[in-house]
DNA sequence: GCCTGGATTCCG
DNA sequence: GGAATCCAGGCT
């Protein structure tokens, strides 16, 4: 399948992460609801983007085609995972930050642990724990079934009326921007967390 | 080459 | 509030 708002330009990224939460990405026998979202727009669009000052080795995929996952290795133990939006050449992404575990809640709690229910997706790090997401997926298609990650259309659509917007977790630069996207009082989106400097040693 | 700091999480 | 499996990217 391909959806053809994926590949909205990278200006409307933040429709584009919008649209997504509801839809549900499935890998290694877990499928996850999406709650949460961010957007990121592509090169000299968005100070926050890893793909601001241009293609580099790291974000080559973030300026492939749209629908392919983007995941990267953050804090020296986390990954993250972004599906790839917009136009061919640009390197608009969505940052998937938190799911509702549908289908495979022993396999998620496998990975995560012994935590509660909400808590074995609730922010991007764990969501990629509990999908099993790693470097393997980064560059794959997530709407063909080639690589680990299948995106499928919501169960349940989500209402514009449900969803809520606001600045984006842990980011400094365009503060200002309301470009995180979650569902409404949905118990496993992520805590809100300003971004703090590191402490200089 | 070196150095900084990170789209986070967990623990104290 | 700080440390923790690293390492990308900017700068010298």
């Amino acid at each position: 399948m391909d959806y053809p708002w994926l590949h909205a330009p990278a200006a409307e990224v933040a429709e584009t992460a919008r649209t997504l939460l509801g839809w549900e990405l499935a890998a290694g026998g877990v499928r996850v609801r999406l709650t949460e979202v961010e957007a990121y727009a592509g090169t000299g669009e968005d100070p926050a983007s890893h793909a601001h000052r241009g293609p580099t080795p790291r974000t080559t995929v973030m300026f492939g085609p749209a629908g392919h996952a983007y995941t990267y290795f953050v804090f020296g133990m986390h990954w993250c995972l972004n599906i790839v939006c917009g136009r061919d050449g640009e390197a608009a992404a969505v940052l998937v930050r938190a799911g509702e575990v549908v289908d495979g809640l022993p396999t998620a709690r496998a990975r995560r642990g012994d935590v509660a229910d909400r808590d074995l997706a609730r922010g991007p790090a764990r969501l990629a724990v509990a999908l099993g997401v790693t470097a393997a997926a980064n560059g794959t298609c997530v709407l063909d079934g080639s690589g680990p990650l299948l995106l499928s259309p919501p169960t349940r659509p989500v209402a514009r009326a449900e969803v809520s917007a606001g600045p984006r977790v842990g980011v400094a630069a365009a503060h200002d921007v309301p470009w995180r996207f979650w569902i409404t009082g949905d118990p496993t989106v992520s805590p809100y967390r300003r971004h703090v400097p590191r402490r200089r040693t």
